[in-house]
DNA sequence: CAGGTCGGCATTTTT
DNA sequence: TGCCGACCTG
């Protein structure tokens, strides 16, 4: 029979027809990198929707990132003709919000909860341990959620951990069981949930209310599930409950692409679905439709020494290509200018490419980023980082959020806490501390203790005052929040709070964070339709405009504001670069105990792990792939040593070219460098050797007064002064932007700045 | 209360 | 280095 669809399954091969056309129960799509899974994906929404008249919004469709739903969405609205209204597609976090949007005040939250990120979490654990009374230098608050966040993924609950761990012998485990039910409750208290209740939530919503999980189990009758290799096991949970009656559930992913083990990420998900879910239907995609065969070669023989994994093998049609080009650098200095310069002679003579956007670079540490941003801008190359400092974790944006986060929802402690005193109103950390003392004890809501503060037991008059002022100012603009847009409320706010002023009385930085904060301002004057489009009427009259804001800002990542149009150099760790693709891929710092980093020595797991993000990494390029390794680089202050990672090792050598740039070679064949070489004695295990006296003092260049210099992040200056001896040489720079500093010169890594 | 300084410490990846 | 918190001083 040759039916002919609406949809044209022509171009596709036979395994992603059959994934395509795939209907009822269970299936795993083993998709490899490059497989043209993301076509897959869409290509049967779409089919389901045309040629099987399933209604959109029986649909969901689960999503790694923000930015890879809205391609979905997109691209699917391309092939209907229309958005697919009512289909329900995002991250599991997203999902999770919106479920609870909707049923909190089952599970004992208001709708209008407040989303804690990262950092708000750790700060309120914090203040949780003090309330304990356990001491946070002896036990790291860092660790306690790592163990916190780890058993909620896991979906232990306080009680069960509590029960398990309060007369264990591991003194840390007992603390971790006091803590957990004191944090939630202070979540609860506060009416907050943090990244991992998201997901928690949602399962205990459904396991504990039949009714509204058969709800959704009778609205989603087909869901689709992306990066299904990454999901932990709250994720596989709120799944198997959520696709239990009709197990209509497709799920795509790739073992050898699981990178997030640490974040509790449970590759048995994806190894042992087809024991969750008998008679699934496996389907491999192995044909690999982006990189040249010289690339896969490479991947293939790197992700052949993993022995955790389901096997497979890509292949392409692309025979040949480039040669892998490894390239020896002296430091992270010279590595990043060697591929600055690369760059640009390839973009200059390179046969086809003319656009920066067909560059990455890929890096094990966001650290690496400074080095390769100082070569870009040095040489007027135009690029961006993903990743690092977060847009919203910048202070600045952080600071005019909590004024947000606590008009949506006055129980936020954190906002309170962070904007009470800022900007400056008097209100000190005595007058602080008691009142938070004086409105725990009498449970009096928190702003409605600051607006009656006079009066209150031992708070300090000028104190209290302010207090009140500060409620008042916080009710008024409640009231405008009901009135005006997100962001008009914000620009308000700043004028109210004369913001601007402020931050550029904060020296050279300021005028960065006024940035910044307009940028905030513009993204919230533009924030609207999309995200309203999508919901539901019910769900449009249920929730504020400016708690879906709040939402939004707390669950986009780095890599959704990846800009993939403008015309840059990209940079970015590899975990970022996930699902991502580029024309011409470099891979920084390839040296053992940097990828893979010393830890993952420990733990042949973590090993793999490491392995499978260089995997990923090597799969993104297409056509040309560039992995470099330095011989010295500096780390947090100290001169490490190290040689070029085994992973890299493994990648036959007629596939690889390797070179040493001009300035190692230079560098070995004069300087005392070399004299080093023989005893270096790296250990065995290949981690980074730390020397302890570099005999840098001896090329430590001379400065003299007047002299013009160039600093990696300070830029040009002239050097006023020279004081101390040997490695203990410091300088005085008068800096064009930043004034006056005194630096070590063994450490300063200044330049000669020839331009003057 | 505010602003500065100093010492200690970490420092992997992120929804 | 560079960030944070504790401590000191005006």
């Amino acid at each position: 029979m040759t039916h002919r669809g609406i949809i044209d399954l022509d171009t596709l091969n036979p395994e992603q027809r059959t994934a395509v056309r795939h209907l009822e129960g269970p299936a795993l799509v083993l998709a490899g990198a490059g497989s043209g899974k993301t076509r897959v994906l869409t290509t049967r929404v779409a089919h389901l929707i045309l040629e099987h008249g399933v209604p959109a919004s029986d649909i969901l469709a689960v999503t790694f990132t923000n930015k890879a739903a809205g391609e979905m969405r997109e691209r699917i609205t391309g092939m209907l003709g229309h958005e697919p209204r009512g289909m329900w597609v995002g991250t599991f976090h997203a999902l999770g919000a919106r479920l609870l949007r909707r049923h909190a005040q089952i599970l004992g939250w208001d709708n209008a909860f407040t989303i804690l990120d990262a950092e708000q979490s750790l700060r309120q654990l914090k203040r949780t341990m003090e309330a304990l009374q356990i001491d946070t230098k002896r036990w790291n608050p860092k660790a306690v959620r790592a163990e916190v966040s780890a058993a909620k993924n896991q979906l232990v609950t306080p009680e069960e951990l509590a029960q398990a761990n309060e007369g264990s012998f591991d003194l840390f485990l007992r603390q971790v069981a006091r803590v957990y039910p004191a944090y939630q409750q202070a979540l609860r208290s506060q009416n907050a949930l943090d990244f991992d209740d998201l997901l928690v939530k949602p399962v205990e919503l459904f396991e504990g209310h039949p009714t509204v999980l058969h709800q959704y189990r009778n609205r989603f009758s087909f869901i689709l599930v992306d990066e299904y290799q990454d999901t932990n096991r709250a994720q596989f949970r709120f799944l198997e409950l959520l696709a239990g009656a009709h197990r209509n559930l497709m799920v795509v992913g790739d073992d050898d692409q699981s990178i997030y083990g640490w974040r509790g990420a449970d590759i048995r998900n994806i190894l042992e679905f087809e024991a969750a879910f008998p008679g699934a239907e496996v389907v491999r995609l192995e044909q690999n439709y982006r990189s040249t065969g010289v690339i896969l070669d490479a991947a293939n023989a790197v992700i052949a020494q993993n022995t955790q994994r389901k096997g497979k093998t890509l292949r392409t049609d692309r025979t040949g290509g480039e040669q892998v080009s490894r390239v020896e650098c002296f430091d992270e200095t010279d590595e990043a200018r060697w591929i600055v310069d690369e760059i640009e002679s390839r973009y200059n003579d390179g046969p086809d490419l003319h656009n920066y956007r067909d560059f990455a670079i890929l890096y094990r540490t966001n650290a690496q980023s400074r080095a390769l941003e100082d070569a870009f801008r040095r040489k007027g190359i135009p690029y961006q980082i993903v990743g690092g400092v977060r847009f919203y974790e910048r202070r600045e944006i952080q600071d005019v959020l909590a004024y947000l986060r606590l008009l949506s929802n006055p129980r936020d402690e954190d906002a309170f806490l962070r904007i009470v005193n800022y900007p400056r109103r008097g209100v000190g950390g005595t007058t602080v501390d008691r009142f938070m003392t004086e409105v725990r004890a009498t449970g009096v809501p928190l702003m409605e203790g600051a607006a009656t503060a006079t009066g209150r037991a031992g708070l300090p008059a000028a104190g209290a005052r302010s207090l009140e002022g500060f409620a008042a100012l916080i009710q008024r603009f409640s009231a405008r929040a009901a009135q005006v847009r997100v962001g008009e409320l914000l620009e308000e706010l700043v004028e109210e709070l004369d913001l601007f002023s402020k931050l550029r009385d904060e020296g050279p930085e300021g005028e960065d964070r006024v940035e910044n904060v307009k940028e905030l301002i513009a993204g919230a004057l533009d924030f609207d339709a999309e995200l309203l489009a999508e919901l539901e009427p019910e769900e449009v009259d249920a929730f504020s405009e400016l708690d879906l804001f709040l939402q939004q800002v707390a669950l986009v990542a780095d890599v959704d504001r990846h800009d993939p149009d403008a015309d840059t150099v990209t940079l970015m760790t590899l975990h970022n670069a996930k699902g991502l693709e580029f024309p011409v891929v470099f891979i920084g710092g390839l040296e053992d105990g940097l990828f893979p980093l010393g830890r993952a020595y420990d733990d042949p797991s973590e090993m793999e792990e490491e392995r499978r993000l260089f995997y990923v990494g090597i799969t993104r390029a297409e056509n040309k792939l560039y992995l470099t390794h330095a011989r010295q680089r500096r780390r947090a202050g100290d001169f490490m040593y190290g040689r070029l990672s085994h992973f890299a090792e493994a990648i036959p050598d007629d596939l690889v070219e390797a070179r040493q740039t001009p300035v190692l070679r230079a560098s070995t064949s004069s300087t005392p460098h070399r004299s080093r070489e023989g005893r270096d004695a790296f250990q065995t295990d290949g981690r980074y050797v730390e020397l302890d006296e570099p005999g840098f003092d001896q090329d430590a260049p001379r400065y003299v007064k007047g002299e013009r210099v160039l600093h990696a992040t300070f830029g040009s200056g002239t050097v006023l002064e020279i004081s101390g001896f040997g490695k203990d040489t410091k300088v005085t720079v008068d800096f064009e932007s930043v004034g006056r500093k005194r630096l070590l010169i063994r450490y300063a890594n200044l330049q000669k700045d020839w331009e003057f």
